[in-house]
RNA sequence: GCCCUGGUAGUAUAGUUCGGUCUAGUAUAGGCGGCUGUCGCCCGCCCGACCCGGGUUCAAAUCCCGGCCAGGGCGCCA
């Protein structure tokens, strides 16, 4: 079918825009076929843009052959154009409809579609992105990246509003040595290079120069993990504070993540009744349990958790059933953490490293660092990684680094919690993982 | 990497227990026709599928073996 130009017409409207009190006015609206109802002497479509959709309404025998013709003609999820009065009517569920005085057919689409646009036919995850734009177009999975753009900025905002300044740090790294996730290689020139699994050492650095810095990007991990909360490309929410504890950036993050949960619930209501979800504002401060006292917790429920270990997927199941929103573990063992968390003063088999969790879902973690370059040294000869590979990095410890801290939250996490998806794929447009690699 | 479950039209499902009733049912999408107020419109007709390879058997969507793919879980994971 051949398709129209654009010609001079520009949007007047978002489908939601056009309300009854426009009766009379003339429109311009642009969008995709929802969904086509033809009763025979009159015909509706439902034309869909990315705020919702409008009934245009066509009578056939009342309005122009050239009308009749253009609308008979499209299908589903054919973008058009359509000028035409607004009417007020009771008719419709949003009390308004638009009778075109000429529609312009602006892009076609292929049928049969790989999914349902409407959503009365669910497709599985799997098909869903391998058809990712089309599916993207369904104003439920549209709704999940309106509040991640919301929170995105709320984060912008928050951390800006406290002094951060917001840096930019390689993905591009030398070494693969930091120990902890697996890298992936990539060939830089005539070199070995990795895809970068974390800023923290460049973050860390930049305190020196900065005192306050907060990063937003994707990282990338090459593990094997196949489950709903794993991608191998995220997005890191970085903060790195100069002159601070742990329990100063801890301040921080609830806070942080207090502010998003109001501003979330207050910009984003209409997307929220789409996802049919809600969650409460959290009450600050968040709770606080020692590591040692989740133990003794989790063993008092004969849920297995060995001391000084990573706490096992079941148990952090039991946790969330237990604490069933927003809670801090400090105080890890060092040997649960990576090797530049500051011990604890007083008992070197502690760290003052911490995890935000939410239910069983650990969202963030974080710590106070080690600003002495020798107990550095000594820390990474300890988790058997070479001091030589970090020179660089430990050249900074020689200007004067001050004690400081920080925490890094996925982004793709909080985005779960604030949507109530499940599945991490759902919260990311083009995910990657262990067996996705496209679209 | 390991374990579990699954793979039926474009999509979503029934059928697999215990092989024959399956010429594989249904919904939706798509095609044709009808209908003036639908809003998951309705009515009639049509189109369209058993993941791939091998095996057992008179007979395989159904049982067995191998492969591929997917979902979930575990481990791993700053």
């Amino acid at each position: 079918m051949k398709t129209d130009q654009l010609g001079d017409w520009r949007r007047t409207h978002y489908s939601i825009e056009v309300t009854p009190e426009l009766d009379g006015n003339e429109v311009i609206v642009f969008g995709w076929i929802q969904d086509i109802r033809d009763l025979g002497g009159i015909l509706f479509l439902i034309l869909q843009d990315r705020e919702g959709n409008v009934q245009v309404t066509i009578p056939r025998k009342k309005v122009k052959k050239q009308i009749v013709e253009k609308a008979e003609a499209v299908q589903r999820q054919y973008s058009i154009g359509v000028k035409g009065i607004v009417k007020r009517t009771k008719m419709t569920p949003r009390k308004v409809e638009i009778i075109p005085k000429e529609i312009r057919v602006l892009g076609v689409a292929q049928h049969p579609l790989p999914l349902d646009v409407t959503g009365r036919t669910p497709a599985k995850i799997d098909v869903r992105l391998d058809a990712r734009a089309l599916d993207l177009c369904q104003q439920e999975n549209r709704a999940v990246f309106k509040i991640q753009h919301v929170l995105l900025r709320a984060i912008r905002d928050f951390l800006s509003e406290k002094g951060f300044i917001e840096v930019h740090t390689p993905r591009i790294i030398a070494t693969a040595t930091e120990g902890g996730a697996a890298l992936f290689p990539v060939k830089y020139f005539e070199n070995k290079a990795f895809l970068a699994q974390s800023p923290q050492l460049y973050k860390e650095e930049l305190v020196l120069g900065f005192e306050k810095v907060f990063e937003i990007g994707p990282f990338f991990r090459a593990e094997e993990s196949h489950t709903r909360r794993h991608i191998s490309e995220f997005i890191s929410v970085d903060i790195e504070q100069a002159f601070a504890t742990a329990e100063d950036v801890m301040q921080v993050l609830e806070q942080l993540v207090h502010h998003v949960c109001e501003d979330v619930k207050a910009r984003c209501r209409r997307e929220l009744e789409i996802l049919k979800h809600d969650f409460e504002v959290p009450k600050l401060p968040f709770k606080r349990f020692t590591y040692d006292e989740i133990i003794v917790e989790l063993q008092n429920k004969n849920v297995e958790a060995q001391w000084g270990e990573d706490i096992p997927t079941p148990a952090l199941r039991t946790l969330g059933g237990l604490h069933p929103y927003f809670y801090f573990i400090t105080d890890w063992p060092i040997t649960a953490r990576a090797f530049y968390i500051k011990p604890k003063d007083g008992n070197p088999k502690l760290t003052e490293g911490f995890d935000l969790m939410w239910h069983w879902i650990e969202l963030a973690s974080g710590g106070s660092r080690i600003s002495s370059k020798d107990l550095l040294v000594k820390r990474l000869r300890e988790c058997e990684l070479n001091p030589e590979s970090f020179k660089h990095h430990l050249k900074a410890f020689d200007y004067g680094m001050p004690p400081h801290g920080g925490w890094a939250i996925g982004l793709e996490r909080l985005t779960m919690m604030l949507t109530g998806k499940k599945n991490i794929r759902e919260v990311v447009l083009f995910p990657r993982d262990r067996f996705r690699l496209t679209p």
